[in-house]
DNA sequence: AATGGGATGTTATAATGTAACACATAATAT
DNA sequence: ATATTATGTGTTACATTATAACATCCCATT
């Protein structure tokens, strides 16, 4: 969960960066970002569908959160977690320093999610590796299969 | 797509992994991991509903193939490419060296899988960075979101 | 006002994955 | 040898995630 104050930064951050093009971060496309923002942790598109429809007072559809997901996606204000079917906001953390990389630790088991930054060089050398197998890396902050703490004690 | 000759051997070690416990590799569960085998690329449930169906004379549903791949997947005879929700056939290629761990490195793009072999060192050094957040890496065989060479050719 | 591009709406549907309960089969215990 | 139990499979229905096709709206510019 973000501070309201947190969260007006990162909207008008976000409008500066849609700013220029022919294209524009409009009032909805907005909304579903803050309301990604307010959550503070992955969502589905679904959920998201709810909590835009009733902060927002929207009917939206899901074809109409997927585009508007697709166009967040475009400008880096969301990260889609594809092994995990859900929607991050994409926040500060780890941006200021440029020796870490975002890593998302991803909980099988329950679903959580931490974000965890990674000494760059590890990855630069991964990126190394695989740039000659003919494939290239489009992101270097990896989605990882892991288990959290919690599920550890409690399942096994 | 593997040769019938290795087929055969993958299936009798299937059998042998297998073997001693109570819970048994059946007829239809040998002809899930075969369909896969020979297939030799990731696969979708349904895709392989439609291969076992048809060259096994079978009828099975939706969900009776995933209970087949859950228990291939704990005698760690399939492996679930998670981000792309499709299934695939373990097989020896990087097993007998030590020295290298598999990576998956799955095109966003067209969905093309290359299993590629990375120094086992560097994934050693990012498992120890993860474990100290509390999360720990279900595996070292990461799934790598890339672009293959010919999606990067034709559409950028 | 006309037009043209981007954004959104509307409807329908595809693709992926599970729940709940019934039945079958095979190994074991009595 | 039968009863019991665990494992495997069938059947039906449904949940979740995602996209296709086409219509309409809105707004900037002509």
């Amino acid at each position: 969960m973000q501070s309201d104050r947190s969260i007006t930064d990162w909207q008008t951050k976000a409008r500066a960066i849609c700013n220029g093009s022919q294209v524009v971060i409009t009032p909805k496309r907005l909304e579903v970002y803050t309301a990604l923002l307010k959550a503070g942790q992955p969502m589905s598109a679904y959920d998201l569908i709810e909590a835009v429809n009733a902060e927002f007072a929207r009917h939206l559809t899901p074809i109409s959160i997927y585009r508007m997901l697709e166009f967040l996606e475009q400008k880096h204000l969301v990260r889609k977690l594809k092994s995990a079917g859900k929607y991050l906001a994409i926040t500060p953390k780890l941006e200021a320093n440029c020796e870490q990389v975002s890593q998302f630790l991803i909980c099988g088991t329950c679903g959580d999610v931490k974000e965890f930054g990674v000494n760059q060089r590890l990855l630069v050398e991964l990126k190394t590796f695989i740039n000659s197998t003919g494939f290239q890396l489009n992101t270097m902050e990896l989605e990882l299969d892991c288990i959290c703490m919690n599920c550890l004690i409690h399942f096994y």
